[in-house]
DNA sequence: AGATTGACAGATGTGGTAAAAGTGTCAACA
DNA sequence: TGTTGACACTTTTACCACATCTGTCAATCT
């Protein structure tokens, strides 16, 4: 049998992306694990604890998975188009996500703006962490600042998906981040049919 | 004495800068503008077409000045750079923008994400015709995906003000979108001094 | 003993209703 | 012609009884 805790996690994200956010009851996610309300609470604090690691868990994975993506590419601008693709992608295909931005965006927003950007800070620290690797010739300061843009767009497009498919904003993301306008018209209809998997 | 429109639209941004959006109600216009409802409806066949033509006065000032501001610079990195500090300025000292982002930002909700992104699509225009004036040698597509990131910015850094000072912001972005993250380092702290007004 | 659970107290949220405020439109007035 | 008090109708608010949910016991089971 799986870990209680990760079987418990699954469950919770399970409930999310059915109920949403704000119906999300502990009764509901022990339910799904297969155990009761007081076994549950042995295992997590609190419902906050229990989404909060639940949120960290899903986060952590997307993360790790671009990272790795990342760090497999050499060259900077092809690294990059390859994470952002990466990324788009997962956001797009995450239920929960998916049902939240869709059908309750309301309870992004206090992440987005009062928490001090709560989901900006988190998203920019590993995204920081990718470009400093990717652009070595860069001072700190510049690479945060870069992230910062990177990350801007990226929960623009995770919030607002784009009208053009996931391969064509990778490489746009990438060429425009990496060289400027300039290198916008290299951004031709091939890549898509060859990009698409 | 004004023309009675502009007055009853001043006393709309007004009302809805002190009570919010959600509050805002036609009587408390009236009275701003020193006149009664009725008489307002002459003016304004509905609350709806009321806000309407507000937004569309104080948006139209804020693309106006932008444009002009863009159209007397020559150079696309320098007009770029211009343009994005204006805007970002504007957004920052219009007391309703502000007062919806910090106390009610659920209302902005629908307009980013539902109505197929209204807001979006809006600023994407006039953006998109001005990046076709500078940057005339990208092809239409290349304009009109360049815009889609410059929007998405500026609407990232209205919901979301930035650590950095504007100065700082619009330098970043006009040397990022016009030549890539290699110009990053050339945004030196002097930026700042020599172009704070 | 260690893990699990039914049951409880307090907090939170839901549904329904009556009062209040707001919208849009008259006919009457200046 | 331009303005407004007053009216019907709709929407919002305030309240309360009720249901649900959270977090924590002591009791139960293995």
């Amino acid at each position: 049998m799986l870990d209680a805790e990760e079987r418990i996690l699954d469950a919770a994200v399970e409930a999310a992306a059915v109920h949403g956010i704000t119906r999300l009851s502990v009764a509901d996610v022990a339910k799904r694990a297969g155990l009761s309300r007081p076994t549950l609470y042995k295992h997590f604090p609190s419902k906050e604890a229990l989404i909060a690691a639940a949120v960290q868990r899903e986060a952590g994975a997307m993360v790790g998975a671009v990272n790795t993506v990342v760090d497999g590419i050499d060259e900077p601008r092809a690294a990059l188009r390859a994470g952002v693709l990466l990324a788009l992608r997962l956001v797009r295909d995450h239920p929960l996500l998916d049902r939240v931005v869709r059908t309750e965006p309301e309870v992004l927003v206090p992440l987005l703006t009062t928490d001090e950007g709560l989901v900006m800070s988190a998203i920019r620290l590993p995204v920081e962490q990718m470009v400093a690797r990717k652009f070595p010739h860069l001072d700190a300061v510049a690479v945060r600042r870069l992230a910062d843009i990177l990350t801007r767009l990226l929960v623009s497009y995770a919030l607002n998906a784009p009208d053009d498919p996931p391969e064509i904003v990778a490489a746009l993301v990438a060429a425009v981040l990496a060289d400027g306008a300039a290198s916008l018209p290299s951004i031709a209809a091939h890549t898509v049919t060859e990009e698409t998997r």
